[in-house]
DNA sequence: CGAGGGTGGTTGCGTTTGCAACCAATATGG
DNA sequence: CCATATTGGTTGCAAACGCAACCACCCTCG
């Protein structure tokens, strides 16, 4: 109707939204290409899911913690957290032990396996990490990270409260 | 063993990957927050799933491609785009056109009544993605995208070929 | 033009996922 | 204290997923 260009049928309208430039778009195919080519180095070598390689991270990291903390912190379902917990439990790579405060909760950790494992997967992970990022200077990697943290903020304070899963 | 602090039992280490600074993490939890928080719009309002919700945008904004192309673009796998273009036509919102150059692939274009969701939607995902954004400053903004972009590319290149889908 | 390889798209299958219902234990409030 | 609500965690179930096998078709090359 209007004079733009194209002989389209009937309408000749803009595109509303481009996804190039939309930004959950975008953040979805960065993320999900660094989580697969991640996904790649602990899956194929040590059997870990995507789930359970975050358990162990973050038992890695914080040496002892309950499952929700974990499912809180690493914005997953607490079913998904339950069900790597007890495959790494039966595997040998985490520890449970029952909190005499608080019998509904368990104290998770790594066991000595488990560390051993976390300790050969994060090296490849930091590189591969900074392989992604080294087409960034130095200055712009601190900003970048600056950004996210200032856009995660901004987005959980949008979500519409415990809405949030892997 | 060493002299620093912690009664731990037996070991005394520094946590060797920090979550809250690995960069594939973080864009994880901020690509999951933000695609669930839009998600919440699309599926409750007009019952599309996440890869619905893609291929309909796509079509939006290219008005005709073929399901190979969706895919490729969006970073989804073929199966997936596959059934969200069989439901989506069955609803209605979407029309097959053969090919008749090649007749193994369709041309699919949004329906009227897909066009009517889609512009639905728009307002509402543009206006999402402003409140997230507005956080930044518009340099800071445009800067972002910009880190983005190069990441994505980064990311791309190290990505072991075709490995990637949503 | 006919055989062999490649490509767009579909589908069966086993696995993973999220949801909701549930269990056990703790907190709250009459 | 006992009833009720809440919370950490598990599990059944149905839906969604990726993979691989597959079908139809196209393209090449002998």
């Amino acid at each position: 109707m209007t004079a733009s260009g194209s002989t389209a049928r009937e309408e000749a309208f803009e595109p509303q939204l481009v996804l190039e430039r939309f930004l959950p778009y975008r953040l979805n195919v960065l993320a999900s290409l660094t989580s697969n080519a991640l996904a790649q180095i602990y899956a194929e070598r040590f059997g870990l899911s995507i789930p359970a390689w975050r358990v162990v991270a973050t038992l890695g990291q914080y040496d002892v913690r309950t499952a929700r903390d974990i499912a809180a912190h690493g914005v997953m379902h607490k079913s998904t957290v339950s069900r790597a917990v007890s495959a790494l439990e039966q595997r040998g790579l985490i520890q449970r032990r029952p909190n005499d405060e608080d019998r509904r909760e368990a104290w998770l950790a790594l066991t000595e396996e488990g560390r051993r494992i976390y300790e050969s997967i994060v090296p490849e992970a930091l590189g591969f990490e900074s392989r992604v990022i080294s087409v960034l200077t130095p200055q712009e990697q601190i900003l970048f990270g600056n950004l996210v943290d200032r856009l995660t903020a901004s987005a959980r304070s949008l979500a519409p409260e415990g809405e949030v899963e892997a």
